[in-house]
DNA sequence: CGGTTGACCAAGT
DNA sequence: GACTTGGCCAACC
């Protein structure tokens, strides 16, 4: 529990919905400057998002890690899913629209305005 | 313990 | 806008 994974995970289950933030952001509010060592603990998620989000019983809720709303810090999408590929992006951004978070060009409309 | 990796960032070209 | 560089930090080998 206080591996730098499990605070990562804890940070982030924190976003609300319809809301994003970046992994800067997410380092910031656990007082470190890991912005890279958050990727990498998304990276290898134990929990998955995708699956609760379709719908699909996957994993219980509140356990799950809503990795799609943490975005690079200039708005762009990232990755996903442990990969990077446009097909796994598109899976992220299907979500985010379903939040209300508007996606265009691999980029977060309004992006100042939605982030924490 | 040292080197590599990465869903990053900022500044430079 | 794209690509490169140097820096960053934790996990991994």
């Amino acid at each position: 529990m206080n591996n730098f994974d499990e605070r990562v995970y804890g940070a982030v289950r924190k976003i609300p919905k319809g809301k994003v933030s970046t992994y800067k952001l997410i380092a910031k509010r656990l007082r470190s400057k890991a912005y890279r060592a958050v990727g990498q603990a998304l990276r290898r998620n134990p929990y998955s998002a995708w699956g609760w989000a379709k719908g699909k019983s996957c994993q219980r809720q509140k356990d799950i890690v809503p990795c799609h709303r943490v975005v690079r810090n200039d708005g762009s999408i990232g990755g996903f899913c442990g990969s990077n590929s446009g097909k796994e992006v598109k899976r992220k951004i299907v979500l985010l629209k379903k939040e209300g978070v508007i996606v265009r060009n691999g980029k977060i409309v309004d992006f100042k305005r939605k982030k924490i």
